[in-house]
DNA sequence: TCACGCGGGAGAGATA
DNA sequence: ATATCTCTCCCGCGTG
């Protein structure tokens, strides 16, 4: 099994764990998935990468790692377990999620419109794409600027973790299965 | 030939 | 001090 199979078959291991744990969550304890509303610094607050995949940080911290742990016997990393905690940085692959769902940005990035909805294909635009590299830059208080190559090198590095895979095809790229609906159900509000 | 996007290596910065 | 992760920077290659 080659890394981005591995990385694959285990954002599914853990997508189901979530699934389970979500539903088991709200009836036995009738938590609300999202009581106060979602923004972007829970957004932060709610996600944290482990290992090759994501997994929520938020009310569901605390029974993960015993839980979590019965799913997979991936270890949790330093960064990782750091980034349960508050203040941590945003990833790229989120604010690009974010720049998505922002209708105000389609002129910089946009779905690329596929038979299947649920693609998760992406293209930067021409001419914009470095007017959104800037913003990732900012986002992020880089000293120097951030241009979309820069930026692309960061994207395709999710390659190796199955995060967001490159198109072959310019400017395009897909977000990986699981990390998009992951990213959907969050975005929804119902992590 | 040239511009542009892409891919790889190396290293910086943050954190435990 | 060390290890790990996530970018960031730089350089070279392929393609239209």
């Amino acid at each position: 099994m080659n890394s981005c199979q591995e990385a694959q078959s285990d954002l599914e291991v853990i997508l189901e764990f979530l699934e389970e744990y979500h539903r088991q969550n709200a009836e036995n304890t009738g938590v609300q998935d999202n009581p106060t509303g979602e923004d972007d610094d829970t957004w932060e607050q709610c996600w944290e990468p482990h290992g090759e995949a994501l997994i929520p940080c938020g009310p569901l911290a605390a029974p993960r790692e015993a839980s979590y742990a019965s799913v997979t016997t991936r270890k949790l990393s330093k960064q990782q377990t750091t980034e349960a905690g508050s203040g941590r940085k945003m990833r790229l692959f989120h604010f690009l999620f974010e720049m998505l769902e922002d209708p105000g940005m389609a002129h910089c990035v946009s779905w690329v419109p596929s038979s299947s909805s649920s693609s998760g294909v992406f293209r930067f635009s021409a001419h914009n794409k470095d007017q959104l590299a800037a913003l990732w830059g900012q986002r992020k208080g880089n000293k120097r600027p951030m241009t979309y190559q820069k930026m692309s090198r960061a994207l395709r590095n999710y390659a190796r973790s199955g995060e967001i895979v490159k198109v072959k095809k310019k400017l395009t790229y897909q977000f990986g299965e699981s990390t998009l609906m992951l990213l959907h159900k969050h975005h929804r509000g119902e992590l």
